[in-house]
Formats: structure tokens, sequence, C-alpha cells
RNA sequence: GGAGGGAUACUCAAGCGGCCAACGAGGGCAGACUGUAAAUCUGCUGGCUUAUGCCUACGUAGGUUCGAAUCCUACUCCCUCCA
């Protein structure tokens, strides 16, 4: 067991109560005790994005000092669904949905954490037992009052939108869950704040000691405003292909660009120090940036991935080179040909003819590295064509008469 | 329970009988410039074997009209005020 308090509260927005945080931390690795680390996720969504593992990150310093990381997945809160940070209610999934997108996680969350040192929970353990005696019990452990204290719950209630009842048992379970694990720290984002101060108070309830809280910042997505998620479009996907992801680091903004490595990197703080003394003496940031995609893509695709993808980026969009795998595509056509656009649109390089159209009007489209300006060009039967959308779309297209 | 206001494309938001596939802004996409960065400039942003053509679309269902996002009726949902 290691004492490396910087870098356990590296990255972390708040630690509540700070000092006691550290005090514990100590006490607990001078007697060799190992503290139990919670983290909750919601099985709501399939995909895991770079956003949800600041949190497995954090859990894996714990990890990696010695501690003991409870990976625990809201199975049975997932079905109420958090409101949190929403601004109306939320819809509940079903037990299946839960258990199908909780298997999917398990598979994405150990390219983080190290599956033999870790403890998985799901909280329906313990809540499918509690019953409604106790779920009474439970609530009758926390005021109306203070439950409005909750940002979205008193912002929803003085604006008339409605609150459902169950969604005020969502903290309380969630509390719940801390004095089920007796948990030393409980890691959440820092819209999870409120939820997490519960758990601190239901353990006082209980008898326990309460749990020292840790939020982490929420990621801002690739468009450096908004928080990373998957219906915004503006993620890096932990399942994404390795020039996809990479792709997508090169493609933020300088200032994201140390925002990210800050809270994703796992290079030493002086290392990254290091990084932007040598920008402020002419380093080109894109050299950066690569060498922060890089370090992701091989964390997710293994060692050796992330120099791969840098090369084929260079050797793509430096050197104007073609990119590796190029997706090929039969066509079928009839003996005259077929429009460009209706091509494209077959390759799934645009989603209709239109836009394939449009596309073609906007200078965008090359076949066979010749760039197209004519919509009326049809190709004939033959190929495969090389096919070219943008910098970024290709396709390699063989066009078969229709027998 | 009563009285008013509102629902328009991904979002916000104009339009209030034909010139509306629907102003504008944001977002997105593409082009130029670059470092697949930002900023900036330009164009595009419903579909259809590209057509001074057709189809679908302005909460839902009907109706009036040569013609409706625009007028009428009913319904659904939301907001405000009164009780």
């Amino acid at each position: 067991m290691t004492l490396e308090i910087s870098e356990l509260e590296r990255g972390t927005e708040e630690i509540i109560p700070h000092e006691e945080f550290r005090a514990r931390v100590r006490e607990a690795t001078l007697a060799g005790r190992r503290m139990r680390i919670k983290a909750g996720f919601d099985p709501t969504a399939k995909d895991l994005h770079l956003g949800h593992t600041l949190l497995l990150n954090k859990l894996r310093a714990f990890q990696e000092s010695g501690h003991e990381a409870i990976f625990l997945i809201g199975d049975f809160t997932g079905m109420i669904g958090d409101p949190t940070g929403k601004n109306e209610t939320r819809k509940p999934l079903t037990r299946e949905q839960v258990e199908e997108n909780a298997q999917t996680y398990k598979a994405q969350v150990f390219k983080i954490l190290d599956p033999e040192r870790t403890t998985i929970a799901f909280n329906s353990q313990w809540l499918d037992k509690l019953g409604a005696e106790g779920m009474i019990r439970l609530a009758a452990q926390h005021t109306v009052a203070r439950m409005l204290e909750r940002d979205d719950f008193s912002k929803r209630y003085r604006e008339g939108q409605p609150i459902a009842v169950h969604e005020f048992l969502y903290p309380l379970l969630q509390g719940y869950d801390s004095v089920a694990l007796k948990a030393d720290v409980e890691l959440g984002g820092t819209d999870q704040k409120f939820n997490l101060l519960v758990g601190r108070h239901l353990q006082h309830a209980h008898g326990q000691k309460a749990q020292c809280i840790m939020t982490v910042p929420i990621l801002e997505g690739l468009d450096g405003v908004q928080k990373m998620s998957k219906s915004l479009g503006n993620y890096i996907g932990v399942n994404d292909a390795p020039s996809e992801m990479f792709g997508k680091v090169m493609s933020i903004s300088d200032d994201l660009m140390w925002r990210y490595y800050d809270l994703l990197s796992f290079k030493p703080l002086t290392e990254i120090a290091a990084l932007r003394q040598s920008l402020a003496q002419g380093a080109n940031p894109r050299d950066i940036k690569m060498e922060l995609g890089s370090e992701l893509v091989s964390r997710f695709h293994g060692g050796g991935a992330g120099e791969r993808a840098k090369a084929a980026f260079i050797a793509q969009f430096s050197q104007g080179h073609l990119p590796e795998n190029i997706p090929e595509v039969q066509i079928a056509t009839p003996p005259a040909g077929l429009p460009l656009a209706q091509v494209l649109r077959q390759a799934a390089l645009v989603s209709s003819n239109t836009e394939g159209n449009r596309m073609i009007e906007q200078r965008a489209v090359k076949v066979d590295q010749q760039r197209v300006e004519d919509r009326s060009l049809v190709l004939p039967p033959g190929g495969p064509y090389l096919l070219q959308v943008g910098a970024r779309r290709y396709a390699r297209a063989l066009l078969k008469v229709q027998a």
C-alpha cells in the first residue's frame, strides 16, 4: 500500500471533508487497512465514453495505491432513473434493459480497472430485500425540506414542473448503498454531490462512520462547451476504433487539449508541466495533441496501438496518403451505370441522394482522387472506384451489373 | 372549476390566406486558410433516377377556400392568472 495523496486528489473537483479525507488515507495506510472506495454507475446507456472514465480513473488510482475499488452497478436504482441534472422526469428502464447494459459495461470498465482487484456489486443485492417497510424506514431518515435543497428539485419545484415522488427515493437508495457497502469514500461527478452527501447522512443515521466524498469534474465534449454525451454527439467512446479515437482527439481545440491533459492523461503532473513549457518555447501544439491521442488510444486498444494510430494519422493527413482500411462495397447497377450521388448514397458516404448532390456541388467529392463537380456524372459498371466525401469519408465501390 | 396565452424544421425563433420547404440565430456539414486546432470568410442544411415537376412537413383529427403554417371546429399537451 502506498501513500500518494497528491495522485489520489489529482483532477478532483471537491473533497468533503478534505482534512478528514487526508487523515483517513494516512491512517489507513499506516494501519495497512484497505479503504472501501465506492463508485456507482447507472446502467442507463450501453456505451461508455471518456467522460465516464474520469470516475474510473480515480477508482483505479485508489486501486493502484492498494485500496478496495468497488464498482457498483445500480441495477436497481437504474430502474428508477436518477433525475440529477435533468429538468424533467426520466423514463425508467426495465430490469432486462438494465441487465443488458450492465453486462456491456463490465467489458468496457476493465479496460481501465484491474479485474482481479475490483469488487463488482449490484445494488439489487440489498435493495430488493429492503421491502416496503425498509423503504419507509429509510425515507423517515430524511426530510422533504432537505430534498428540496437539491438544485434540480428546487428549480423544478419553483417552476411548477412535476417531481414524481419516486425521484426523492433515488438519493436515499443511493445513500443506502453506501450503508450496505460500508463505504469509506464515494466518488461521483459534481452533479452527484447532493446524492453523495445523502450517503454521509444515512451512514451517520445507521451508526457508521460517514464516508468522505470526492467529486470529479464533468468532462466537456469535443465542442469544449457542453458536457460530453452520446446524445450530443460530442463524445469519444471507449469502444471507438483507434483511428477514430485519435482523429477525435486531434480535432479538439488547443484549449480543450489542456483540459483533457489535466483530466484524462496518466502522465505525471511534472511531465504535463513540461509539455506546457515546450509549447511556450514554440513547440507545435499539434504534436502535443498527438501525444495525448496516442496515450488514449493505447489505453483502450493496447500498447502500441497509439503509435500506430499516430503514424496512420500522419500518413493520411500530413502526407496525404490514403487511409488504411477503406471499406469496400458492391453496388448493383443497371447496365447504363449509376449517377454518382446514388453511388455515394449506397456506399453509405451520404445519407441521401440529395445530400450526395449537395456534396458534389460543394466540391467535397472525389472519385479516384479526382474532384468531381458535375452532378450529372454517371459511373459506368466496373471499378472499384475510390470514393471520397470530404476529408474523412472513404469507400471503394465495385459496380456490378444486376442480373 | 373559471379566464387568458402557447404548441413551427436538430435547438431557439419569425411568419398569421397565395411571393413558404417556411426569415433570422445557434448547431451541423462542406469549401478556402491551417496543424483534421481556434479565429475568419463562403456555401449548404426535407426527400425523390434533377424536375420552371412531384411527395412529405408548421401539436392531432376534421372543415372552409381555387389555394391554409396562417381562418373555423373538436381533441391532446404546456404555461400564466383567478378560485
